[in-house]
DNA sequence: CGATCACTTAGGCCCATGCCTAACCAAAAC
DNA sequence: GTTTTGGTTAGGCATGGGCCTAAGTGATCG
């Protein structure tokens, strides 16, 4: 079963992993089984089915069984989270750089700031 | 110095962590020292710089040395290339999403699809 | 110059992760 | 009902990550 609460953490830990990103690739193009997955990867099947579960257990896919495979199905809005989280700590960042030659700009004739631009 | 080829696999790996999140979050601040950034955390100082070394090493900080101090500034487009990453992942999945909704919408009198919406 | 401050380097411990093979299970095909 | 297919469970090995303490370095302060 999925987590139900998957931290921001283990979305992040399960994105590091190519073989992972690889099935989030393959995913965002529509459903999946487990072996159409695993087909392209070198690497033993219980091998793979254990990124599955990581990705699983990071709330990043869903699975439910049909007949004897299993279905895999990206999860969206998962991708948000970990997309929002990076959003708004950039835009903190663009933010002060704002600010920052905002205030530049009210010391134009003056004396440079503490922090000088290293361009 | 910093990595100037940071890995996608770099950057995740350095966010899948919450004290790394943590030095990230307060760098969207502003840029800050070593010892200003570690005050926080209940750890010895080398475990610490460890991890700023991660987060530099997969280019989302960059550092200079000021006196015997040493600054810390976060590099906020590196963030950016992670937001991408996951931005155009979601927005593939939203557009299997918008095909597959318009094409029920063809098929409307007729049998629902093999696959069904969980909500 | 000696002490102190802000780190860095070196080395070690422990648990988590990523990979494997071998064996098992359950649905489907024959 | 036996075999094949699709996947899981169990268990083991090797590397890496995150933490520590102890000792070193280089800039500043008295």
């Amino acid at each position: 079963m999925p987590n139900q609460n998957p931290s921001i953490d283990q979305m992040f830990s399960a994105l590091a992993d190519p073989t992972r990103r690889a099935v989030v690739q393959a995913l965002s193009q529509g459903p999946a089984t487990v072996s159409q997955l695993a087909a392209p990867f070198a690497m033993a099947l219980p091998s793979f089915t254990q990124h599955l579960g990581v990705l699983e257990e990071a709330g990043l896919i869903t699975s439910r069984r049909q007949g004897r495979a299993r279905l895999c199905v990206l999860n969206g809005p998962a991708l948000r989270d970990a997309e929002d989280w990076l959003a708004a700590h950039r835009r903190q960042w663009e933010a002060r750089l704002d600010r920052l030659e905002a205030h530049l700009e009210t010391l134009k004739p003056a004396a440079p700031e503490k922090e000088p631009s290293d361009d």
